[in-house]
DNA sequence: TGGTTATTGG
């Protein structure tokens, strides 16, 4: 999101020695660009330059006094040109506003340049506040302020005030042009109202290819990728746009495939890249696992010069990521150029907290705690994003001292804290062991989603509180949220801790017949372990024959500790055929077989197990133990 | 002197 760049340096009036009033306004400017390139090295322009003052600031700030001297600041043509100078090339809206007070008898291009530019810089508020204004003041709105009302109302998914203001329109008979038709469209299709899009996108005669693209991204959205994919083999005057809006949407639906193909199109049919292509591409790229594309990408951005992007490098730093290659990220990471608008300095958020949740996602969790404290000693921005990476970290970890610490930086900075980052947080205290903790983060959140019912659910699950996990997840049913494949994990988890069997069974039937989701090999894992457990070994075997799935290795590894402690070795001998033919290297599987013999007195065949384990090189890395002192984790055999 | 679509991190 761009910000405007808000100043509060005050006019000095005096300083400004310009000659007597002139009528003209192309005089007035003249007069003040004249004194900007002539006055002294003493005069405020050097002195600003120096200070990293801008050229044009000074050009409006003398222009401002001047004309407030002379009493020409009534004049609308020159007021509104002042105007669009603090605006447009100040970028400043503090001066915009302040002299926007200052004009007492306003028109329409007065209040239009002022909205469109608070809406160019999405203060929404401010937008919605100027347009309410204006039209009490009795003046009518034109396209550029109603499609500036548009912009805001879908970005804050204001649809029954965008209805409204369409609805007015209709009722006024006033035409709309093909800019204020895409506002409009690009609002149904935000706000989710596709019949109220597409109801438009027909009643337009000639339809040009931002309302196509709009249209495209519309179908994508909502997951028709037939829909879109006609609409745009159907438009003949395809733009950049609508092969980015396609090839993103393709790969986001998971036809990635597809995506790639399309992309070789575009550039076989002679479209030119944008940057917006090559972030695309790279994020393709990582999806697939395409290193060497990736890195032959990245050459062509080098030579392109366009690595300073703030998302072409954040896609770069993500495409390192997710392939594993974090030495190359943290390598892109060190290339922030040195910021030059309030635009990259997002882009540098973004970046960091990146790379925090590259080091998460690859495992490497000490050098992801180690960063984590240089941005917070550094004063480097921590967003919600960073904060929801690290305390997923101490999740992974188990270490609630440091996660506790997040927590209280947080609350201490008055972080807001949205569904992604009190589900990290519900989570980071169930793992660390301090259920009660995450009880009580659950217990004051008021828009609880069906991502936080789950991580509370899975919480009293992994405590072995299984009725209470089963109670809250009834609550939740009770309350209309639909549970998705990973809450029915939790409730399979929590039965399968607490040994409620009937409960298990009864939960594994109502997912598929009445939310109708398919089960995955985690949930018939979770079954498989759940017979077994309770002994009913001939039950988990008929399952596992029924279903087809004695190839998992998960499956048949949960079966085989069942067999184990259940003492029955001809059973176990049935999975662990399976299991050595499927993972001949795996220690884990020979391991758990030898235990099994183990357990039964059989030395011989543990012993026999144990040794070919030897022949085949399947040897398991020895357990690592860790702890925690003065914020550094020491890890220990 | 003003307005439209597509891209990055959990």
């Amino acid at each position: 999101m761009r910000r405007a760049r808000l100043s509060t340096r005050c006019f000095d009036t005096k300083s400004v020695l310009l000659p007597s009033p002139v009528p003209a306004i192309t005089d007035i400017i003249n007069a003040t660009k004249f004194e900007l390139h002539h006055c002294q090295p003493s005069c405020r322009h050097h002195q600003s330059l120096s200070s990293g003052y801008s050229h044009h600031e000074t050009q409006a700030e003398l222009l401002h006094a001047y004309v407030i001297k002379n009493g020409s600041l009534q004049n609308l043509a020159i007021s509104n040109y002042l105007l669009n100078l603090y605006v447009k090339k100040c970028q400043n809206l503090y001066h915009a506003h302040q002299l926007f007070n200052e004009i007492l008898t306003r028109d329409i291009r007065t209040w239009t340049i002022l909205i469109s530019g608070f809406a160019q810089y999405e203060d929404f508020k401010m937008v919605l506040y100027l347009f309410r204004k204006m039209q009490s003041e009795g003046i009518c709105p034109n396209h550029f302020t109603l499609s500036s009302v548009f912009k805001c109302c879908s970005t804050l998914c204001e649809l029954r005030n965008g209805k409204a203001i369409h609805g007015w329109i209709l009722t006024n008979e006033i035409g709309l042009d093909v800019i204020l038709v895409n506002s409009v469209l690009d609002l149904y299709v935000k706000c989710g109202a596709l019949d109220y899009a597409k109801r438009l996108f027909k009643s337009v005669e000639e339809i040009d290819t931002v309302s196509w693209n709009i249209m495209i991204s519309a179908y994508l959205h909502i997951g028709d990728v037939e829909r879109a994919l006609d609409l745009f083999h159907g438009l003949n005057s395809k733009d950049v746009t609508s092969w980015n809006t396609i090839i993103d949407g393709l790969m986001k639906n998971g036809f990635e495939r597809t995506s790639l193909e399309l992309l070789y199109k575009m550039l076989e049919s002679g479209h030119m890249f944008n940057a917006v292509t090559f972030s695309i591409a790279l994020n393709l790229v990582s999806c697939l696992s395409l290193l060497e594309l990736g890195k032959q990408i990245h050459g062509q951005v080098l030579r392109l010069v366009l690595h300073n992007n703030g998302f072409i490098r954040n896609s770069l730093l993500g495409m390192y990521c997710k392939c594993g290659k974090m030495e190359e990220a943290s390598m892109t990471l060190r290339t922030i150029p040195v910021r030059i608008s309030c635009d990259d300095s997002l882009a540098d958020v973004v970046s960091w907290s990146s790379m925090i949740s590259g080091y998460v996602r690859n495992g490497e969790y000490e050098i992801a705690f180690q960063t984590f404290r240089f941005m917070v000693n550094e004063h480097v921005v921590v967003d919600k994003f960073t904060l929801t990476s690290i305390v997923s970290a101490c999740a992974s970890k188990g270490i609630l001292e440091l996660g506790m610490q997040v927590h209280a930086h947080i609350q201490k900075i008055g972080h807001k804290v949205d569904a992604h980052l009190y589900s990290s947080l519900i989570d980071m205290y169930a793992k660390c062991g301090s259920l009660n903790d995450a009880i009580k983060i659950f217990k004051q959140i008021n828009d609880l989603n069906v991502v936080l019912w789950t991580s509370m659910i899975s919480g009293f699950g992994l405590h072995g509180q299984g009725h209470e996990a089963i109670e809250l997840f009834e609550c939740m049913m009770n309350e209309g949220i639909i549970p998705n494949e990973i809450t029915f994990i939790g409730v399979l988890i929590a039965c399968n801790h607490a040994g409620l069997l009937e409960e298990g069974c009864k939960y594994f039937e109502l997912m598929q017949k009445v939310y109708g989701i398919k089960p995955d090999f985690e949930h018939y894992t979770c079954m498989v372990d759940l017979y077994g457990r309770s002994g009913r070994l001939n039950e988990a075997k008929e399952f596992i024959q029924e279903n087809g799935i004695s190839h998992v290795s998960a499956v048949l590894k949960s079966f085989l500790s069942s067999c184990r402690l259940h003492k029955n070795v001809e059973m176990g001998n049935w999975a662990s055929e399976r299991l050595l033919k499927l993972e001949q290297s795996d220690a884990g599987s020979y391991i758990l077989l030898s235990n099994m013999y183990s357990t039964d007195h059989r030395w011989e065949e543990a012993a026999n197990v144990r040794s070919s384990m030897q022949q085949r090189k399947a040897n398991k890395l020895p357990g690592l133990s860790w702890i925690q002192l003065k914020n550094q984790v020491h890890n220990f055999n």
